[in-house]
DNA sequence: CCTTGTGAAGCTGTTCACAGCC
DNA sequence: GGCTGTGAACAGCTTCACAAGG
């Protein structure tokens, strides 16, 4: 029942003590943006920059920046900075960069679809590997290079393709279903596009990306912007 | 520089005091999946319900359900539970669900065409009102039933659709040109799927949908599983 | 009985100021 | 002098236990 939404609200897995490093969950979920934008320093030619020039380019605060790096060590210099190629690298290791993570589609309806085909997976070590649907119209048609096959074959795919990775990316009414299939295929992280709420047993992580929550969020702010809210004083 | 991301950390506008009712952020940001479990409870025919149904249905637990709900009122009858109907009404009326946000979608590429496409968003009020997209090759074909207007006429289609909400569905080199001539057009809210940081001015809203992150931190926790960490004692 | 609504406690995350080091 | 790293203060969120009320 670990619920990794996307919106907060996170809970920690089920290690009591140990060596757990504990990096904090606010700050695993914003070393990937560190991570763009020291790839974005290194492309632009930069060796060097300090924790203002990186929490500049990845939209934080320098004191934040420089909290969530403590967590992971000293990597930055006194009086200088950071060493940009050292820093990614660090930063890679820690989230799990340094080797590729296998991925499974399940729906491949329009979602499905346009992310078989997003070229922004693979400079992150994303790699999409199969697409499954439990529609027979779509199963056998190639997608984004990619051969549809059935929802049946699950266990089969995660075992030959490796796949540590889940997306489900079909209607609200099959979410549970797949959700029950990915872990019964071994499957222990799922990332949730369908508009409902997946139970999962204990020790499986779910992440929830969900298009219309993030508007009706922006609705509401939006609605306290243009009624007489802003009355100060 | 305000920026409400979609993976927390998020910065109140600035309005200092007032009538402020202070709907905590994370709140908010759960209201939707309250609305949305009480849609399929009324759906299923279901009259009443308790904060232990309700929570179970929504995915989180009975007390942080209640405590949410104190924020709007109290809508509830001891020993009895909340009236279905009437708490979503409630709900709907608290996060601008009672009226209809016009959106405007920016670049029509795989995911900009599935957004345009997506059927959930109608049902919470939301509209896809127009589709630009700075490509001449696409302006002009028609998607979902939206003909591509070039982004030169933003400032017409914000005005004549009555658009409040922006989307950013370009790569990321494009992204903050895109914001700037969102905010020029008078756009305070925008959802952001450009893997990349925009910088607003002061009193924009703009939340991320980022799926490689997403990913990327699933990936994150999918390692420390793998590995022995899990010493405990 | 029952279930809601809520102060209070506890926890997580953020901010700040400055000590430490180059 | 400049910038990092961090303890300590602060703010926000979650949990809990129980009072309030049907």
């Amino acid at each position: 029942m670990t619920d990794r939404t996307a919106l907060g609200g996170n809970v920690r897995t089920g290690l009591t003590a140990g060596v757990d490093r504990g990096i904090p969950d606010a700050t695993v979920a914003r070393l990937p943006l560190y991570l763009r934008a020291l790839t974005a320093l290194a492309d632009s030619g930069t060796r060097t920059c300090s924790s203002t020039d990186l929490a500049a380019a990845a939209g934080v605060n320098p004191p934040k920046l420089r909290k969530d790096l403590s967590y992971l060590g000293s990597y930055g210099t006194r009086g200088v900075g950071y060493d940009v190629e050292y820093l990614r690298y660090q930063i890679a290791r820690v989230i799990g960069q340094t080797q590729d993570w296998n991925v499974v589609i399940v729906g491949v309806g329009n979602l499905g679809s346009a992310l078989s085909n997003y070229a922004g997976f693979s400079p992150r070590g994303i790699r999409i590997r199969a697409l499954v649907d439990s529609d027979p119209e779509r199963i056998g048609h190639e997608i984004s290079g990619h051969v549809v096959r059935p929802i049946s074959e699950l266990v089969e795919v995660v075992r030959d393709e490796h796949v540590s990775i889940g997306v489900i990316a079909t209607p609200a009414a099959a979410a549970q279903d797949v959700a029950d299939q990915l872990v019964a295929a071994g499957i222990t992280s799922i990332l949730n596009f369908a508009p409902t709420h997946v139970k999962v047993s204990e020790g499986v992580d779910v992440r929830r990306v969900d298009v219309s929550i993030e508007l009706q969020i922006l609705a509401y702010h939006e609605q306290r912007k243009t009624n007489g809210t802003e009355v100060s004083a």
